[in-house]
DNA sequence: TTGTACGCGTTATCAG
DNA sequence: CTGATAACGCGTACAA
């Protein structure tokens, strides 16, 4: 079944010429005129041998496989992964190289194992994910290594990273809901100190008291981010006469746990109550009814950003200068959009 | 910042001995015993300088690349996808190989390229993922590599592919309902023309029969399966005096729309109508009120499955001879299990 | 027990 | 314009 591949020996034989030849035309080395002659011949041989080059031993020799790793923790699991696996893919498939993803499961010794897998086989470069936008350092074995921190923020200095702008986006939710003309307003936050919750909450409250409402007004209940957390959290914050017209939820399966319990109140969104919630979910946001009106993480852009600054890092190290890094190694904050859909509509009462 | 790695030379070299004494502890060549004390000496060396071998040339010397690929047409983008993948990871993992994770996309060309690329970097071999359950034939650029179909039923003899079992799962969500005591069922499927439609209600009637019930009294509505489409559907069913006290639902995605259906006809889940999904699309089966009693599908162990067996293919393959063949090329049909949650319950009429 | 030397498939340097 | 030949880093007969 394994038949033995043929090489770049074999066709330079069948064509007549030695080997250097065939690799010349075949890369086009440049500033090198070869016959035209022998070049379509040998263009023919190689094609009806279907050669196809061993890119180890081209690696070995030219010292770059063409290959990064992406490295999460259980960011393989996750369906938001996906997308942020994507569009590092696809800036990766533009620059001929692939991806090797593996993820850790948050185990220490599974992580240091994975970056030697990595290493050992000679990754261009690193992206390092986190599965939720966290704080972290660099893992000591990828100090001599190129790399990238997506959805983290990097305490190490001159490492790039890229996180989704949390005051941005809470301040975008607090936007759609002010725009409609509510004023009393809800906020069912996730309980974890991380960056999104205090980021998100901060820009919420910073874009409500812009439009001169009392941010002190606002109701704001911290709940595991679960549907039961939502449920819990909204059937407090809506059981009351003086109850929000608008409720931003922290992640799509908080609002929909706020969906139940306004189902179970008897309040019907959006004419009762208008809910926003984050992330985006896909089969959640656009499965439920009304289709829920949520601000997008940007996570396939993230994947974009990350491979970009990441292969500028791998060209810049090239001369082993350290040239480029100064350019590169900023990092950003990048915002998702706002996807409109039906759970928000004008107050009221 | 990439300073040059160190190799085995450098180790030989700060340990005193050649690189054929480095390379030998460092591989526990059997049945060669080295001095207990160069031994150590050279395992300490070797760990200070954080000499990591160069996988690579191990490769190119030894023809195995410990590596396999995994190529699939949007599989890197759904949720489904990870489980499959995490499955062929773990086993592989325990391989010592990495996994390429590629997709195509659904386009041609892409996937020639795609393939292509995992040649050239001598992957030891593929692991071929379809998104949703379909025949398909093999490649022919795949003809001379170790191949394994997952969720897809491979037409090309020797092939051995991996799909799940479609008439189990309808037969055991015919089970649920038929064993909770309801008789009067619906079935909302997939208008595709696909294994999984014709299979789940091919195994839900035979099943229905076998309880003694009147197949051709279930009734059957196909659409497409978006929320949208199962909502339409179980208007149409539920909207009548005679509504069926059960329903199947081809998938959770559908059972969304039900349940919408349910809630504005003022039916409840599960007193007023039993509902069965399939799937247990994460955060969608959990996420909904009441949780959606559903059939998993066997991502995960087809992925274990199709790495374990093409282990095998490739081990069986290693001395050239096909031999080993025979007992990889069977292929299998696995079948998920049922997770019961609380959508189904006696019928109350 | 340890070392020398060759080959894995390429690319790149330098002659011819 | 084309062809030897030396790396790339490692594994392993074979020799010492």
């Amino acid at each position: 079944m394994k038949q033995p591949r043929v090489t770049i020996k074999q066709v330079a034989a069948e064509a007549g010429v030695s080997i250097t030849t065939v690799s010349h035309v075949l890369n086009d080395v440049p500033g090198l005129r070869v016959n035209p002659a022998t070049k379509q011949r040998i263009l023919e041989v190689s094609g009806r041998l279907g050669y196809i080059p061993n890119g180890l031993a081209q690696s070995l020799r030219t010292q770059r496989s063409h290959t990064i790793g992406l490295i999460g923790d259980e960011i393989v699991t996750t369906p938001f992964a996906s997308k942020l696996i994507l569009g590092a893919q696809e800036v990766a498939l533009a620059r001929d190289t692939v991806l090797f993803v593996v993820s850790t499961g948050y185990q220490r010794h599974v992580e240091d194992r994975e970056i030697e897998e990595l290493l050992r086989r000679q990754v261009d470069g690193i992206l390092y994910a986190s599965m939720f936008h966290r704080a972290v350092t660099l893992p000591r074995q990828l100090a001599s290594v190129p790399t990238v921190f997506l959805n983290a923020e990097c305490a190490t200095p001159g490492v790039p990273w890229v996180a989704p702008d949390e005051v941005a986006g809470g301040r975008d939710a607090a936007e759609v809901l002010l725009e409609a003309g509510h004023r009393r307003l809800g906020f069912i936050n996730n309980v974890d100190d991380i960056p999104a919750s205090s980021g998100r909450l901060a820009g919420f409250l910073q874009r409500v008291e812009e439009a001169g409402v009392d941010a002190s007004s606002v109701r704001v209940i911290s709940v595991e981010s679960e549907p039961a957390g939502g449920y819990a959290a909204a059937m407090e914050l809506l059981d009351t006469p003086e109850r929000p017209s608008g409720v931003f939820c922290f992640n799509d399966r908080l609002a929909l746990g706020a969906y139940r319990a306004c189902a179970e109140l008897g309040l019907r969104v959006p004419d009762d109550v208008s809910i926003v919630g984050f992330d985006n979910h896909e089969y959640v946001a656009d499965g439920v009814y009304p289709g829920l009106t949520t601000i997008e993480l940007p996570h396939y852009d993230m994947g974009v950003w990350g491979a970009e600054h990441l292969f500028s890092l791998i060209d810049g190290d090239a001369d082993g200068t350290g040239a480029g890094e100064v350019a590169a190694a900023e990092s950003a904050l990048l915002r998702g959009p706002v996807i409109h859909r039906g759970s928000v509509s004008s107050p009221s009462t």
